[in-house]
RNA sequence: GGCGAGAUAGCUCAGCUGGUUAGAGCGUCGGAUUCAUAAUCCGAAGGUCGGGGGUUCAAGUCCCCCUCUCGCUACCA
């Protein structure tokens, strides 16, 4: 294994649209800052950079929709996201944003240098455009009616209401959001990333010499390159980021995706002027702490733009986490399902250690996992106050109750003794490897056996028994008692950050080197220590009692949100437009699903008029089957067109309810095909 | 639809290249104990390892099919 001088380690960067919640903390966060203050604690070279991603649509969305800047919004989420971490003890040595001037200048540099060697491909495409605002309108800009559904509010990219993804030229009727105008088709030119041209390279990288990455990881990187990579788009029509840097580039900006993880560069130049020590040079070891939804662009966009840019490294591995769900309910910040950190940290103010505890006892490190109310309290009762706050307390107690705090010289040591105290060193090498292979939850349990180590001790030892016989025999038991407090203290540090230091402070000592941890005497025989408080508290059920009507409260007012808009009226037709529809009662006669798609049936319906095929978004609610003999509306006259190859003359009625469910219109009793409707 | 990952005791997870009665923590039950925040210690119960086939002397562990969850991706008048 390669031997490296230093560390580099980054968390993707936390969207700014939106506050951090546990989800972003499991899967990243937490991992990241045992990560970084384990190798700290070693003594290692290490630096550990974060920021907020601040551009992208989403975040000029919504801007608009709240009626302020862009900037606003990214400066209220910056606000509030770097302090959340801060309060949690999340320990970046720098956390910076992608507003900043630092990195305008660096990804913009970037972006020119692949431009002058020529890495990237020029392509020219259609795209809307709105005339009277003057720009080019990103998918999210448009709305129009969506084609499946009639939803007159959907976007270029989706309809909400129906789920379907769209593409922009599909919408009827299109409109700009920022005008209100119908805009145009008009030529585009746009820069790409041919990923293609790195694939060999990235092939031996990843899939000879990266083995050794997680099953997910390697699994999803392995699947893109077995099918072949294709040219990315690099540049975008917006007026929310980094103007491409090129002259014929005006109203364009950097995609966010390319802008993004130039990030951690320049969260490091901002950091420190000797930053290319740490990109640049082959003995800096550099870790991407990630999500899983994040896997192909920290270990193949960004290497092949880092390769494609040289001179860069590329990161030894890509610990990628899966998803952590909430009380069985997927975390969506949408619908605010989440516990949002900046606010569990003024729910539970002096609590950081116990979230940590529990996100990184629970982490969602080769599954999705799931946090319950219930779960933290229980691993908080159960494990931190019943195993390690309480041993804690039952060594220092009983050390001020018989020698006022004086830490013990030991007489002759049992075999029982030498025995506990070697398991110390094996907890701790079982600790550093499973931290080493970024097995958190593992490691965390290592750390947690010192407490169980200690508490069994006592037990076995009986020193509120001895002490009535045999006095001397315990001033080593408790001497032996102190040495694995001591070594808990120092194990626990990567883990609770705010828990260690109070533990020296009550053992009212410096925290030894790392090194020492596992060894016999952290404490010597006559050290006086400090006045012992507890650790933990028990949190009560009504506490957490509290929660659950608070997530019960967002569920109801997420049901009340779906039902209440009962979509608005739309604009009023004339009596001869209506005219125009010719619906017809009709009467399936067969359906088939169409092969390779998920949503299409083929059905052949008998419309009085003509036996004819329709093609239809429905075969998620509907099973071919079922459908088979019913009667159904059909509107006739609509354009023909062709969907995967099948000509589809007319659609069929449907009634949508609550959560997209589709119900099929028919008449009440059965009718001969052809009726009209009117 | 394609691809990737996952599905193991009530809960959260270990089980490496197939090999004795499938392990741990928490919960539950029983016992011991009282220094400690009724906290601890010991012991027990509890699993046809998602379902179905197959390979093998032997399969959570290899192969095939299916179901469900999540992610990526395509398509979706």
């Amino acid at each position: 294994m390669k031997n490296y001088k230093r560390y580099l380690v980054t968390s993707a960067l936390p969207y700014a649209n939106g506050p951090v919640h546990i989800g972003h903390l499991a899967g990243v966060y937490i991992p990241s800052d045992i990560y970084v203050r384990y190798l700290r604690l070693q003594g290692a070279d290490v630096i550990s950079v974060c920021g907020s991603d601040e551009h992208g649509v989403p975040i000029t969305i919504k801007a608009r929709q709240e009626g302020v800047t862009p900037q606003d919004i990214v400066d209220k989420y910056h606000g509030i996201i770097k302090e959340a971490f801060a309060g949690l003890g999340i320990a970046f040595d720098i956390y910076s944003r992608t507003s900043s001037p630092t990195h305008h200048a660096t990804a913009s540099d970037f972006f020119r240098t692949l431009y002058d060697k020529g890495e990237f491909i020029e392509q020219t495409s259609q795209q809307y455009y709105d005339e009277e605002a003057g720009q080019f309108l990103a998918d999210r800009y448009i709305t129009g009616t969506c084609p499946r559904c009639g939803n007159e509010r959907a976007y270029g990219d989706q309809c909400e209401q129906c789920g379907s993804t769209l593409n922009a030229t599909d919408l009827i009727s299109p409109r700009s959001t920022l005008s209100g105008s119908t805009p145009v088709l008009r030529e585009t030119k746009h820069w790409f990333l041919p990923l293609d041209k790195h694939e060999a390279f990235l092939k031996k990288w990843i899939l000879e010499e990266h083995k050794e990455w997680k099953t997910n990881v390697y699994g999803q990187c392995k699947s893109w390159l077995d099918q072949g990579l294709q040219p990315r788009a690099v540049s975008r029509d917006l007026d929310w980021g980094i103007p491409v840097p090129v002259e014929g580039a005006e109203g364009k900006v950097l995609y966010v995706w390319f802008d993004a993880p130039i990030g951690y560069i320049s969260a490091t130049k901002e950091l420190t002027p000797d930053w290319e020590r740490y990109w640049k040079d082959e003995e800096t070891k550099m870790v991407h702490f990630i999500g899983k939804d994040n896997i192909v662009f920290h270990c193949i966009v960004f290497p092949a733009m880092l390769r494609a840019h040289g001179g860069y490294i590329l990161p030894d591995n890509v610990p990628a986490n899966e998803f952590l769900n909430l009380e069985n309910d997927k975390i969506s910040t949408s619908r605010n399902w989440a516990v949002w950190l900046h606010e569990y940290l003024a729910e539970f103010p002096g609590k950081q250690d116990v979230l940590r505890y529990v996100l990184c006892a629970n982490a969602p490190e080769t599954k999705d996992n799931d946090f319950t109310w219930r779960d933290f309290q229980a691993r908080n009762n159960n494990e931190l106050v019943a195993v390690l706050g309480n041993f804690v307390n039952r060594a220092l107690v009983l050390t001020g109750k018989y020698y006022e705090g004086v830490v013990p010289a030991p007489g002759t040591l049992t075999d029982y003794d030498r025995e506990a105290l070697e398991e110390l060193p094996c907890y701790r090498k079982a600790l550093e490897e499973n931290i080493e292979h970024y097995r958190f939850r593992e490691a965390l349990k290592e750390a947690m056996n010192f407490a169980r180590l200690g508490n069994k001790y006592l037990a076995d030892t009986e020193p509120w028994k001895v002490i009535k016989e045999d006095p001397e025999r315990v001033k080593t038991i408790l001497y032996v008692a102190l040495q694995i407090t001591a070594n808990l203290a120092l194990a626990i540090e990567p883990f609770l950050p705010f828990t260690a230091p109070k533990l020296w402070s009550m053992l009212a000592m410096e925290r030894p080197e790392w090194d020492r941890l596992g060894a016999v005497e952290l404490i010597a025989p006559g050290h006086q220590l400090g006045t012992a408080e507890l650790l933990f508290e028990k949190i009560e059920d009504s506490v957490i009692e509290a929660q659950l009507e608070k997530l019960a409260a967002t569920k109801q007012a997420n049901e009340a949100a779906a039902e209440a808009p009962c979509a608005p009226q739309k604009e009023a037709v004339s009596f001869d437009d209506f005219g125009k529809m010719d619906i017809r009662v009709s009467t399936v006669l067969e359906a088939e699903k169409i092969a390779k798609t998920k949503k299409l049936l083929k059905l052949t319906v008998d419309t009085g008029i003509d036996r004819r095929t329709i093609v239809s978004g429905i075969a998620e609610y509907f099973s071919p089957e079922e459908l088979v003999g019913k009667q159904i509306l059909v509107l006739v006259n609509l354009e023909p067109r062709e969907l995967k190859g099948v000509l589809s003359q007319g659609m069929i009625l449907m009634a949508e309810g609550p959560g997209g469910k589709l119900e099929l219109l028919a008449p009440g009793t059965a009718l001969p095909n052809g009726c009209t409707v009117g």
